[in-house]
DNA sequence: CTAAGTGTACTAGAAAGCTTAATACACTTA
DNA sequence: TAAGTGTATTAAGCTTTCTAGTACACTTAG
């Protein structure tokens, strides 16, 4: 279900699986109220320490991104709205790499022909929906 | 002569080092053969340790930047053309975080939009000449 | 030659972040 | 009741970064 990199992937383990979340949530191949794979068997399939799913787990709630019940599981929220938040971050992110790169002496058309690049490359091509009613029949309520 | 975010700066201070002696030197501000502050009198200006500052001088040399003499001190490489290398890392690292952000759902207008914002806030405007043979005997340590 | 300053090298420790490990607890579900 | 769930705790190992202290070979000014 998760594509990761482990070791040798760019950053730690728990960053490459919130990463993943988001990007399938992204991607509507996670919706609302789906429900995560387990903190054991995630980690007894990937090969890792269940702490680390646990955290990863643990900071996309925090994020926003899911919600959590002891005794059922994790699930993917229903306001998917919470992902502006995770692109507010990025962006922040992605600017300060630029700024360096910038003092670094790359120039702005190299930035753009490297943004275009990655873009012409083709990997995640669908969006997301702005204005939705689409809620479907699963809310179950049980958030907060 | 350098300006430090000591403890707070993105990344680690040896790596606020290298990019400030690039950015300097891709500025004019540094030319070939200019000397650097020694490892000793610039981690007592900074307050940090000699061995950080040695560690920052070790890879600017070895990143072709610099080049260093026992005895006499280290100095910025009379072949620029190095700056090459910096800037193809530099690239390579950056295409890795625009890869990051698409996967977040980050959109290429989003992310050109940023390089634009990020380069229009002025910083760093002038640039480097191409082919010059203007090596001069400029500024011999009249610094520090 | 001497003394001061230079880059370089080495060992050692502290601190922070990430991961693993082993338990334990409260909860939900079949 | 039993199994599975999220969550919490404590401990250890690992890596990276920074600090600290010491030492050595070199260059330059006297």
């Amino acid at each position: 279900m998760f594509q990761i990199n482990l070791r040798g992937g760019r950053g730690a383990i728990y960053q490459q699986l919130k990463d993943e979340v988001i990007r399938l949530t992204g991607m509507g191949v996670l919706g609302p109220d789906d429900q995560l794979p387990s903190v054991r068997s995630l980690a007894r399939e990937l090969g890792i320490n269940p702490n680390t799913v646990a955290k990863a787990y643990s900071q996309l709630e925090q994020d926003g991104i899911t919600y959590s019940v002891a005794g059922r599981g994790s699930f993917i929220r229903g306001d998917i709205v919470q992902l502006r938040e995770v692109h507010r971050k990025t962006l922040a992110e992605f600017k300060e790499t630029v700024s360096r790169a910038k003092s670094l002496g790359l120039t702005q058309e190299e930035l753009t022909e490297a943004v275009d690049e990655v873009f012409s490359s083709a990997g995640a091509p669908p969006a997301l929906e702005e204005g939705n009613g689409e809620k479907s029949d699963r809310e179950k309520g049980e958030d907060n």
